[in-house]
Parts: C-alpha cells; sequence; structure tokens
DNA sequence: TCCTTGCTTCGACGTCTGTCGATACAACGG
DNA sequence: CCGTTGTATCGACAGACGTCGAAGCAAGGA
C-alpha cells in the first residue's frame, strides 16, 4: 500500500444494492474502483478475520455475539481490532443490545462480490 | 501476519478443476482453508495488482506481454514485484517467448473464487 | 455504590509490504 | 562480439499491519 487513506466499500444505498463495482474480467478498472475493490479484498486477506466473517454468516440468523465468535486463536482485543476493520470495510454491521454486541453480515455484500467476478448467472 | 509461511493457493490439479475451500457462508473455516482462501485475497488486495490482474484478464486471447499492462502507474521493477506475488499465489501463469514475458490468467481461478462465495450457479 | 462481565481503545512491539534506483540477466540485432 | 531493449532481482527505507497486555467504558446484578 502506498497510500493511507481510507477507502470505504458502498455496497449498500438507501433503497437498494449498488454494485461497488464493474466486473474484474470486464476490462481495465480505474484507479477509483481498483482501490474500492482492494479495500474489499484487503478485509478478506486475513485469516483471523475470515474465520470471523465465516462464523457470523454461518451463525443462526446470520446473526452472532461476539462471544459466540470470539474463540479464533487470538486474544479478546485481537478479535476487536478484526472485527472493525470488518465493519469499517462495510462487511458486517454491528449493534448493541443490552450487554452483548451482535454483528451482522452486512447486506448484498457476497453479491456485490459476485458482480465483481462477473458471475451475475 | 503473524507467520511468514508461503501458503500456496492450488485451485488446479492436473486432470482438473479442485476447489480450494468451502464456500465462505457454509459454515466455520477451518485454520488451513482460512488459510489458503487469506492467501488468495490477499494476493488481490492491492490496487496495482488488481489493475494488473484484470489488464491481463480482459486482454484479447486472456494473456498479455507485461509491455502492454506496465502501465499502471508504478516503476517497472515495482510491476516485476507485483507480478511476481500473482503469480506464487496462483492467479497467473507466465511464459517467456523470445524476448517479451506473457502473462496468463490462471485457469479458474475465478471458478475458485465462486465456489468459495457459494455462487456454484 | 461497588463488583463483575462483555467489549473497545490505547500504546508498544516486531514483522511484513510497497516502493524505488541500481544492477543483473535474457534475447535479439548489428 | 557488443549494444539495445525487455524483464527480473537486489538492497534499502518508510509506512502499514497483526499482536499483545493494560486500561477504559458500558450494562447489569448484589
Amino acid at each position: 500500500m502506498s497510500k493511507s487513506e481510507v477507502v470505504e466499500l458502498r455496497v449498500l444505498e438507501e433503497g437498494g444494492v449498488v454494485p461497488c463495482c464493474p466486473p474484474i474480467t470486464a476490462g481495465e478498472l480505474s484507479q477509483a474502483d481498483a482501490e474500492k475493490m482492494a479495500a474489499m479484498f484487503k478485509a478478506l486477506s486475513d485469516p483471523v478475520r475470515l474465520r470471523l466473517f465465516s462464523k457470523v454468516a454461518s451463525h443462526p440468523g446470520g446473526e452472532a455475539c461476539v462471544c459466540d465468535i470470539a474463540d479464533v486463536g487470538v486474544s479478546q482485543p485481537t478479535v476487536s481490532h478484526h472485527l472493525k476493520k470488518l465493519r469499517e470495510a462495510g462487511l458486517l454491521t454491528s449493534e448493541r443490545r443490552g450487554t452483548w454486541v451482535y454483528y451482522q453480515v452486512a447486506p448484498s455484500v457476497v453479491a456485490a462480490m459476485a458482480a465483481m467476478l462477473d458471475l451475475r448467472g
């Protein structure tokens, strides 16, 4: 990474899904699209984050309390750090309910990835 | 990353496609699967690499000479460095023909990504 | 009001990464 | 041969990243 700017991935706009980027095989990516896609892939480029994401995604109801998914082999502050990264990338959303914080997969995230990979069928 | 091991992504075996990992939403990822998938996403987590990959993928014939794709805003050694990373991740293959080196998208890479995202049609 | 539990933030640390210029290597043409 | 052009490797450096323990904040119970 040469820049330290935060590139936020917009896969959701109010009212519906907005594809974040053109398919990766459809032509040369613009600088801006490349940065958006890279931010998304980067968020998934760590084994711990991937496991956290898949734990949330596969949890009944599509959401999970931090305490349900925290057992991924690193300390609790590190789990929190990775969940924050996933939040910032727009892949997860979080909500406090009483004592616990619940994480959900942001809607249409997987569909947005599918669009990038040109798998709209 | 805490470890420095090289995790090689095997999307191709002799004779056919072998899905690298289970779908990301199908259940909790094993440590090993998470590392393989992370390696693939990591290779695509840089804007320069993403642009190089898309240039190769969208080039007529599915392959491109380095000289055709090298204009991505960084120096020639840096381009070479990124192409090497994409090769090591199993996303691109390369072949020297005379003076020039041609890069191709490794077959079934995109399909392997689709399997991860559970988009099997 | 205190203590306990769940989660986040802070500060520090070693390691990995992207970048470059310089240099080396490969293939070809004179 | 030697020079030229295309590509890869080397060595160095600044910045980003993953990790941890310590400390902070939020919510609820005694």
